[in-house]
DNA sequence: ATGTCAAATGGTATTTGA
């Protein structure tokens, strides 16, 4: 089973991308962020041509998650239960996976009431992630969150930024207290990883990255991870998203 | 602030968000 997250930045300007990418890979379920559609705007046919089943939860302009499965699809939750919530949480039951699909909000700076938002969202998502932790379940997506320092190209760069603040990296840690396995470092606990590189001055070509793109694996489906790779091929075509995909094998 | 990109707007450039 091969479970892909992936932070698409539009899915109207990045729909040749993603079908080329699902012809060319063996995707079973993809996680999307980032759709920046309403639901009339979702290429849901366009999906069902490749094969895959949908659920989308669109806003319009911004944010916007989806999952798409060829392994059967049954929608479980749009919400995790905020007020006036953006689109940033989506479930759905797939060959016999609760996948999650999450885009954690950015945060911009630490004293914008957006962190403080960030922090409340994730603090609901660990409730939510607490609910289902004795289940076979997957939480991915983009937390726009560096869990260590390990996982930024240059901590000085992030010294008082969001992203690599302590307050962020225990919210998400909370994930790990409740049983939660974070793939990547599970199969590699000393390799950066990066998954995201700002368009901005040559930031990929320097590898000036961040391991914000992470998938989290109940404690039942983690004796099953069997590899962890980041699509840094789709990273260097024409056009692409600035994050890579990010794939987890299951045994 | 940024060697960028994407969406929206009464627009043919600017603003907002990332």
């Amino acid at each position: 089973m091969n479970i892909v997250t992936w932070n698409v930045n539009s899915l109207t300007a990045r729909w040749d991308r993603v079908s080329n990418f699902l012809s060319t890979r063996d995707v079973d379920i993809l996680l999307i962020q980032e759709t920046k559609q309403n639901d009339a705007k979702f290429p849901t046919a366009g999906f069902a041509e490749l094969g895959y089943e949908t659920y989308h939860v669109g806003q319009g302009q911004w944010n916007g998650v989806a999952i798409a499965s060829r392994v059967s699809l049954e929608r479980v939750s749009g919400s995790l239960g905020l007020p006036d919530e953006e689109a940033r949480y989506v479930a759905a039951r797939c060959g016999g996976i609760t996948v999650i699909s999450v885009y954690v909000p950015n945060g911009r700076s630490l004293d914008n009431p957006h962190y403080a938002y960030k922090l409340d969202w994730l603090e609901h998502l660990a409730r939510d992630a607490a609910t289902r932790v004795a289940d076979d379940v997957v939480i991915a997506g983009d937390f726009n969150v560096a869990p260590t320092d390990l996982d930024v190209y240059d901590p000085a760069d992030f010294v008082d930024a969001t992203h690599a603040s302590d307050a962020e990296r225990r919210a998400v840690s909370a994930l790990a207290d409740l049983g939660y396995v974070d793939a990547q470092r599970q199969v590699d606990a000393t390799s950066p990883a990066f998954t995201w590189w700002d368009y901005r001055q040559g930031a990929y070509r320097r590898n000036r990255g961040l391991r914000i793109d992470l998938l989290w694996c109940s404690p039942s489906l983690a004796p099953r991870i069997d590899a962890v790779w980041v699509d840094r091929e789709e990273r260097e075509e024409e056009k692409p998203s600035d994050h890579a995909p990010v794939a987890l094998r299951l045994n």
